[in-house]
DNA sequence: GGCGTATCTGATCGTTGTCAAGATTGGCTT
DNA sequence: AAGCCAATCTTGACAACGATCAGATACGCC
């Protein structure tokens, strides 16, 4: 109905349908942020039926599992363009931190499939765990001070990093918060102030405990 | 179908549908965890039309906020309870923190209905802050030697326990920390080990900042 | 006893995820 | 170059969902 007639405006077969379906996912998740993303809105959004994504992925969540790659991508590389341009000497974890919340408030739909995605596959994926945001995490725990040998302590620090980036990038988007976040100058100060709270990402204490 | 025939089984008015229907969500919820809860489901469960609901409840998310506030009040009996018999020397923000994280992963569901709930409205309950959970969190801070004067820490330190408890409740179950948490000795261990990275559970710390 | 009103039902609409059957076409085989 | 296979896309359908509406029911107040 909408939808312009077949002939004239496309070859029957896409070309690429499969990268045109995650790109209109992402231009939907963008859009609009509230609802839930469905799967006929983003057939009809590249042009095609309903049943057609269903050639190129086995279910919805198989969609969303490509889009929530391509966030976690995203996500990892704004952290890394973050701490390109951060000071170097001092407080990188939270120059990190900082970047995983602006990601997550500037992307909320996208950080959502993110997430859930993770929580239905009950893990995260490899890729993050090897080039990603979590290498990124490692490292600048390491050059903070964390011996490098000692990985249980390392993944434990780094974990805890990020349960703390998590749980402040979900809640600090609460009104209840609104005031005291103007009382204390932004968004911006906020998160460091909370940061600044979660006495790990304080480098000269982690150094310490080394 | 599988419903009784009306006649006999109970009076066509119910009584008091809105609470029945609450108690029916809270059994779908304990009962099945992964799939959303749907508002026929419940329905169906406290027998009785699709459409009553709407007598009761302007929305299905009218019946998730009663539900996440049923859930509210429940974690904060449970984190009363765990702080009841804990040692009140020392560590309580951790017996806090593993009682928070103890109830989301032993009501997933329930936890994810509450925290839904919170980011729609993007705010949290007024209940919570005046005799809930929150209001525990920053008893205990007060008890650790924190300012009872100086809001504005007290409420910032209370948020960032709060950020780090949510984030550490939704990752600890990633398939990807097992190994770590098997080395460590369990889940008990785990959080205690993560909880101990984010030095502002550490009692001593957070009175030496004061 | 009668009536207004809150409550509940039944039917219905638009939407969703998913599947099966048929249409279309690119590319390999000969 | 002709022909066929398989991948791709569409059409149509199904069950389930949230939501709304008119109508049936029965509680409680006068």
């Amino acid at each position: 109905m909408e939808q312009a007639p077949l002939a004239e405006t496309r070859p029957y077969h896409h070309g690429d349908l499969r990268r045109a379906l995650v790109e209109a996912g992402r231009r939907l998740l963008e859009a609009e942020g509230g609802a839930d993303l469905s799967l006929r809105a983003v057939a009809r959004e590249a042009g095609v039926s309903p049943a057609a994504p269903y050639h190129h992925f086995r279910d919805k969540n198989e969609l969303l599992d490509a889009l929530a790659m391509e966030g976690w991508d995203q996500l990892g590389d704004q952290m890394r363009a973050a701490l390109a341009v951060a000071d170097p000497a001092r407080e990188r974890l939270v120059t990190l931190g900082i970047a995983y919340v602006r990601f997550s408030r500037m992307n909320p739909a996208i950080y959502r499939v993110m997430f859930a995605c993770s929580q239905n596959n009950e893990t995260m994926p490899e890729k993050l765990r090897d080039e990603g945001a979590y290498r990124l995490v490692c490292d600048t725990l390491i050059e903070s001070g964390l011996d490098p040998e000692d990985e249980t302590g390392l993944e434990l620090a780094a974990i805890a990093v990020w349960c703390a980036a998590h749980g402040v990038a979900e809640m600090v988007g609460f009104k209840e918060f609104a005031p005291l976040q103007a009382h204390l100058g932004g968004e911006e100060a906020f998160l460091r102030a909370l940061f600044s709270q979660l006495d790990i990402f304080r480098p000269q204490l982690v150094a310490q405990a080394v």
